[in-house]
DNA sequence: GATGAAACAGGTCAATCATCCTGTTACCCA
DNA sequence: TGGGTAACAGGATGATTGACCTGTTTCATC
């Protein structure tokens, strides 16, 4: 039988398998995407899949570790960390994703958050997986709050709760956008954000 | 072919029907749960099924339709018109939850959420039908924030956007929730809340 | 009590799924 | 330079899926 000459590049590979499982995963889920649709997407042959990803529960988490996570930290934590303060930062990401889900044409939803919940009762190492995304994106948000507690930008201020509450907002918000298609219950939750924020920080212009 | 006594009951089969899948897609998801599964749960012929519902499609439809709409009502819409005013009446929607979560051996997640992540993407007849059960939801919470502010229990209040955070973080958190296996995300939202409402409402305590 | 339609029983079927298998080729190290 | 292993190629396979099909029975209606 003839054969078509290999390209022997493991790291290319393998990350091309997992950026279109994640863009698949993504976009129609994890258990409505088959094999054989991520091979044609990455153009790879199923003796190269199975040899990186023995099976789809390896690619999931692969996913999941190194796409989902990395993704949230993009988002999320570096914005937090570039910002002076958290209702700044907090502000400008709902800005930037408000924005990102106008120019597009379908609204997706958040990665973590449409992974979690389908698989999270699928899969108990995915679900770990999943549940250390959440808590670092918490302690992320947790700690900048509690450095502008330090900082006297605020106080009465709960950085734990408060904290939970943003990462529900905007859980929750996307979860409607995706249902309606639309970016009104973002742009709803970044107001009511900004303005709960508004009232436990002091006036950010500094006052006479 | 001997081929046993059929029990004619069209309601009941049906409901039976309904009911195993809606247990089904709650537990384990749309795509992840077979007909095979919901037959043996309903206790049903494969014939039956196919009767009532000739697609799996149309079993999905029927559950959100019926199932899901009811449990948002039982849950949320009913409550509200219950008690007296609306931070009232959330506070104790999260108290029932917290405490049937805590309870329960495993969290869920918000059924609502739970499809309409899953198949907002993939069917857009059940993205509508999610989509009108979450504006439902949010209308009885608009209506009532409007009449708190009607009867003069608060002011500065936004009803459309605040209807909207209330579930988005409720949502969010029931998603954080079952990624960690645990209430905790939802005790926070509902301290912050509770505080964020009391801050924009009086004092329920008739002042002197 | 004849008749047409609805309600069901039980089994079949093609398609798709994830997985795995046997070869072949490039790379690494001694 | 030779041998071992990792990195692929190109199918094959068995299980499972959703859908469907042919009968049979009950019900409503006249």
């Amino acid at each position: 039988m003839k054969t078509n000459r290999r390209t022997n590049d493991p790291d290319g590979v393998r990350r091309r398998i997992v950026d279109a499982a994640y863009d698949a995963f993504v976009r129609q889920g994890y258990l409505a995407t088959g094999m054989l649709e991520i091979r044609e997407k990455a153009s790879v042959s199923g003796g190269a899949l199975a040899h990186h990803f023995p099976a789809k529960r390896d690619l999931g988490l692969a996913v999941i570790r190194d796409r989902v996570a990395q993704v949230v930290t993009a988002t999320w934590i570096a914005p937090l960390q570039a910002h002076a303060d958290a209702p700044t930062a907090i502000d400008s990401i709902f800005a930037a994703i408000i924005g990102e889900l106008t120019s597009r044409r379908a609204v997706a939803g958040c990665p973590l958050n449409d992974m979690a919940l389908e698989l999270s009762l699928h899969d108990a190492e995915m679900r770990v997986a999943l549940s250390d995304i959440f808590a670092s994106w918490h302690d992320a948000l947790r700690a900048k709050f509690y450095a502008d507690v330090l900082a006297d930008r605020a106080r009465d201020l709960h950085p734990d709760s408060l904290a939970t509450l943003i990462i529900a907002a905007y859980s929750g918000a996307m979860a409607m956008a995706k249902a309606r298609q639309h970016a009104i219950p973002l742009a709803d939750a970044r107001t009511e954000l900004a303005a709960l924020l508004a009232a436990k920080y002091h006036r950010i212009t500094p006052a006479g």
